[in-house]
RNA sequence: UGACCCAUGGUGUAACGGUAGCACUCCGGUUUUUGGUAUCGUCAGUCAAGGUUCGAAUCCUUGUGGGUCAACCA
């Protein structure tokens, strides 16, 4: 076999450079840290996917590092959907951890940064030290408190910590320079007053840390050999920096930052900030909304792991702002669906169609293939009777050429059953057609091996015996936004282009019987319409179906471009 | 009037000084009892100008365009 030699993401080139140069392959070590106040999107799945991939690929560890430094955005319930999404992702992390366990040694390191003269405490307020951080191009001016004796800050940081001070009151900043050119290095807050009660040290701190404080130190802790996360961060590496100087022992392994730029798709948003509002707001049902590009929201639209893994690693990484084409996500669901899903038939704007020449009483049992991508599918039974549902598109009295289905007298092949002609049609008061009245060819039915049944047809459509079809629900969606990247416009509110046709509720469907024990979860293809699963709210008397993905129609494009 | 980062077909990425490649999208053909799938094909790209070099998408300079940074958020 010629094994091609598969490109490297510039992420992996570090790496591969880092362990030419002696970085023992045994030391790579990596981590996942979301923040837990809210849930995770397919911009989240690429950095899991990226983390948890080179995991496999070097088999190295991959820590699940809850980033849980803020108890007022912070809670259980994100904790265990956040778990829930990776698992179902299909990957495992080596260990669960929080930067909440390290409060404790990250307030030991704080003091020894007090001792050695690079922290103070700040009696200022949050406005005075904004002004006095001055802006990207003029430089800041020192607080007040900087030189405060090492004596002082200690029993003020004390104070902070027994909780004598009010919220707002006083802070730790570190001691660096306030007319850098970096903003963050302008004496950074270390730690802020927050009498709020965690999710898991409950009420025993009145301080909480900042970010920049908790996230390199718990990468040194953990021994992250390469702490990767989104671009934005990118200024913030020259403080992960110096933090670590604070503490960095030469036998220990210390870790480096590098960045990439996070991962946006077209026609949705991405922030959790944003939907978080689509939630609140009722714009969608909830984060797991089949419309939402949450993991649980594409969970329940159908979507596979396989898809969303596939997809991500066809994306792949890189530093430039990107807006990836939700085409491509399309593709690799459908890609997958389509070798694993079984064909059945469903009606979804039903009209009734009369086979004037078919026995009033008789009704028969027809064979039908399950996936003719997979020869180990099988077949199922699938019950032929004198009237049968058809797609209201599938029939036109007159049509030309191209129209490859039922008009009148002309043929069509009902799929896995028989050659029918279209004679007449009844109509109500309103022109409305009622009932189309066709004649079957009995000799033509599908794999009976006749002359007859070999037949070219030019058309085949779907349809459902009336009598044995079982009514259902079906949700079909549309994207969320109307305009590729909704929150790009400056002058307008990415909700100015929410899509109102975003859904649609069908409730009177008709899908064959082998689909009444159909399950929450499961995934089908209806044939000629798209691929379907069961939704989290079907249930036995009311089968409700989401509609993942259509199929390519090159039919609609064709009527479209006319 | 700052610092840092980025710039390859419509989109996403590769080429690490030596033939600009892959995938998606779009468009067209063939096959087909799904107007699906499969398969074949077409269109289409190195931001600009200089420089270094036998040779530049790649290195340098300048410009242009985009992004990030002034939360006691992460």
């Amino acid at each position: 076999m010629s094994e091609e030699k598969k490109s490297l993401n510039f992420i992996e080139q570090i790496i591969e450079e880092d362990l030419s140069k002696g970085l023992d392959k045994s030391k790579l070590r990596f981590r996942f840290p979301p923040e837990p106040n809210g849930y995770l999107h397919i911009g989240h799945a690429a950095s899991i996917c990226l983390n948890f991939g080179l995991g496999q690929s070097y088999n190295a560890p991959v820590n699940l590092r809850f980033d849980d430094t803020n108890p007022t955005k912070e809670e259980q319930e994100y904790v265990d959907a956040i778990k829930q999404d990776i698992k179902w992702l299909g990957f495992e992390w080596a260990e669960e951890l929080y930067s909440s366990d390290y409060f404790q040694q990250l307030y030991d390191w704080a003091i020894l940064l007090i001792k050695k003269n690079k922290a103070y405490v700040d009696d200022q307020s949050s406005d005075e030290i904004a002004v006095q951080k001055g802006t990207p191009t003029q430089v800041g001016s020192n607080s007040p408190f900087r030189d405060r004796s090492v004596e002082e800050n200690l029993a003020l940081f004390e104070k902070m910590k027994n909780g004598n001070f009010e919220e707002g009151s006083h802070v730790l900043r570190a001691k660096i320079d306030m007319s850098s050119t970096n903003m963050l290095m302008r004496d950074p807050i270390i730690y802020r007053v927050l009498k709020k009660s965690h999710h898991r040290t409950g009420n025993d701190w009145n301080i909480y840390p900042m970010y920049d404080w908790t996230h390199g130190e718990s990468d040194y802790i953990e021994q992250i050999s390469h702490s990767i996360c989104t671009l934005e961060f990118k200024n913030h590496r020259e403080l992960y920096n110096w933090f670590l100087d604070q503490v960095y022992d030469d036998n220990n392994l210390r870790p480096k930052q590098r960045e990439f730029a996070r991962r946006n798709l077209s026609y949705t948003v991405m922030s959790k900030r944003k939907l978080l509002q689509l939630v609140e707001e009722g714009l969608v049902n909830g984060w797991d909304d089949p419309r939402m590009p949450t993991i649980s929201g594409l969970r329940r639209r159908g979507y596979t792991p396989k898809s969303i893994r596939d997809f991500s690693e066809t994306a792949g990484i890189a530093k430039r702002d990107n807006v990836t084409d939700i085409a491509l996500l399309e593709f690799h669901i459908k890609s997958e669906l389509n070798k694993i899903t079984p064909r059945v038939m469903a009606v979804l704007d039903p009209v009734k169609v009369v086979i004037t020449n078919y026995p009033e009483n008789k009704e028969e049992i027809l064979i039908a293939e399950n996936n003719p991508e997979d020869e180990n599918a099988g077949t199922r039974e699938i019950p032929f009777s004198r009237e049968i549902y058809i797609e209201k598109e599938d029939f036109r009295e007159q049509a030309n050429k191209k129209f490859f289905r039922l008009k009148l007298d002309k043929e069509v092949r009902l799929k896995n059953a028989y050659i029918i002609k279209a004679n007449s049609v009844v109509k109500d008061e309103n022109g409305e057609i009622n009932e189309i009245h066709c004649t079957y060819d009995k000799d033509s039915k599908s794999g009976s091996g006749s002359e007859a049944s070999k037949r070219k047809v030019k058309g085949t459509i779907h349809w459902v015996s009336i009598e044995h079809a079982v009514q259902a629900e079906v949700r079909l969606y549309d994207r969320l936004f109307t305009d590729e990247a909704p929150d790009s416009h400056k002058d307008k509110d990415f909700k100015e282009f929410i899509n109102p046709y975003s859904l649609k509720i069908i409730k009177n469907a008709y899908v064959e019987p082998s689909l009444k024990s159909a399950k929450i979860g499961e995934r089908f293809q209806f044939q000629r319409l798209g691929y379907f699963n069961v939704d989290d709210d079907s249930k036995t008397e009311h089968l409700v179906f989401n509609r993942t993905v259509p199929l390519r129609d090159s039919w609609a494009k064709m009527e479209q471009k006319k």
